[in-house]
DNA sequence: CCCAATGCTTACCAGAAAGTAAGTATTGAA
DNA sequence: TTCAATACTTACTTTCTGGTAAGCATTGGG
């Protein structure tokens, strides 16, 4: 049995939202797909500096179970595995970007206090 | 030391919004603050059903430390302690609804798909 | 015959997050 | 003198999440 994760029963939208987003790397397989359109399952870990297999393919299997992601297999040897965004995908990445814009001001906000607790 | 998360080095907005949202029942506590104005500990432990004292005032000092909570004391006895969205915290929550709107869609879709395969 | 290349799979372990349950402080009222 | 009411604290335990490292399968090339 792989999946482990919840899938409700959910007390409200966000709650739903956030289950399929939690994971440490999601957000950011999410991120690039939507970035790269298709990525290998090699370049996935390249692009996700300190990963590990495990949870790439495992995070990878649940958002793929969840609707969000698309997995192409392509039988030749070595083997070649692309994987994608699904239209839910699309549409959980776009719902997201408030939130993103969000953070990057608030790495801003720490940024600037930081610069002038140091002064 | 209460404080024990990480509140970066981020390594892009997404992170660094998750990064404050993460735990059990902080979205929780931010629809409910944002949705009553003001909420006393008990009013909050009442509405969030199933959190612990332990976990609510764990999540409401980590939110005040991030500045998205405000705490006001009253020193009346018995005591009395109000909590309330910043600027920061309602922002955040504005943040979250398309997310939330997201979910909402999920959730009807699941449950259509399980209404349509017990048929 | 062995290795490279790729995409996994598995077992084991450490640390973090969350749950449980009992205790603390204050003071007015019974 | 004891209790109720409120907002926490604290110690301990359990559960979850993610990391490490090694192994597996396929087949063309040296």
């Amino acid at each position: 049995m792989t999946s482990s994760t919840r899938r409700g029963p959910y007390i409200c939208g966000i709650d739903a939202g956030m289950d399929v987003v939690s994971g440490k790397w999601k957000s950011l397989i999410l991120w690039e797909l939507d970035n790269y359109g298709t990525r290998r399952f090699g370049e996935l870990k390249r692009g996700l500096v300190g990963v590990s297999e495990k949870m790439l393919i495992q995070h990878l299997r649940e958002m793929e179970e969840d609707g969000l992601v698309h997995r192409e297999v392509y039988r030749e040897v070595p083997p070649r595995v692309e994987y994608s965004l699904t239209e839910h995908g699309r549409s959980l990445n776009d719902a997201l970007r408030p939130l993103g814009a969000w953070g990057t001001k608030r790495i801003k906000r720490l940024t600037t206090e930081k610069a002038s607790a140091s002064t």
